[in-house]
DNA sequence: GTGATATTGAGAATCACAATCAACATGACC
DNA sequence: GGTCATGTTGATTGTGATTCTCAATATCAC
């Protein structure tokens, strides 16, 4: 994985490439960089944004990481199983919170549509925004947080 | 249209305003600000960019644009005709051109998988990237532009 | 016209992120 | 274990898109 990914590149090892690549899998899915600097930082001092971003560049380059862009203005991360499939994001304008799905069926229908358009599809983003079964029941009057 | 959204809102009528404005439906599709501000300038001498950013927020506030962020990290903006239907976009990676199309069974089927996610759908976003058929054709061995 | 108020433009500010560069850490080799 | 070439770090600066600030100016109602 990424051992052989900095080997095979000679690149180095670093206390705080350790670091900070353990606490982004800890954390699981979707990280904007800033709380993953908070949560590294918890845990071993101070480490510099300049140097996560670069880690989580290093990440995304040998396939261990995926960025994605969501309507915020800030870069996510979520971790890529290599044997993972496509997924797109069901994302609650309540909360925030990011579900994954899978879907063949609009997959399939994606890549008919480009066809159709003479179009080769090379990647695609597919995303819903709505709000989740929780905060619907628990907003009765709230409006929007 | 905007000029009953003005007078709701106690605005004013401008030549800068009216310059943008126009010379944005005359442009068509998916105008990013910078060349709008090109634009505008050829037409009305100099137009700050900060004007042009506050008009087209404004348009997008009474409806009359959408602002739209493909991955190029620049915002743009399109036409909203009060009847069209929503539309989602085709974007070609080697000449940049994009595509609009419309698919009832895509948008059927992410209600669908929305709902059994638990979520109510507000809006959402489908970009397709890939080649279209000028470049697939004129780029033998051209590698990615 | 006059005056209250909205708009403009230039530049500064912001925000996420990339680049710079001196100080420092790592690992191969002895 | 020590040395050295080379990669890495962190503080800071740069960048590009967008927003804010504020004095000067234009617009509209009267």
């Amino acid at each position: 994985m990424l051992g052989s990914f900095i080997a095979s590149r000679g690149l180095k090892h670093s206390r705080q490439r350790d670091a900070i690549v353990e606490t982004f899998f800890e954390m699981g899915g979707h990280v904007p960089i800033e709380e993953l600097v908070a949560r590294v930082r918890q845990r071993d001092g101070h480490i510099s944004v300049a140097t996560v971003y670069r880690t989580m560049k290093l990440l995304a380059e040998c396939g261990l990481a995926l960025p994605r862009q969501f309507g915020d203005g800030q870069t996510r991360y979520e971790p890529a199983s290599v044997d993972a499939h496509h997924h797109d994001h069901l994302i609650c304008t309540g909360c925030g919170a990011i579900v994954e799905f899978e879907n063949e069926d609009i997959e399939a229908l994606q890549l008919r549509v480009a066809r159709s358009h003479g179009f080769e599809v090379e990647s695609h983003k597919l995303e819903l925004y709505g709000r989740c079964a929780g905060c619907r029941a628990g907003a009765g009057a709230e409006g929007s947080p």
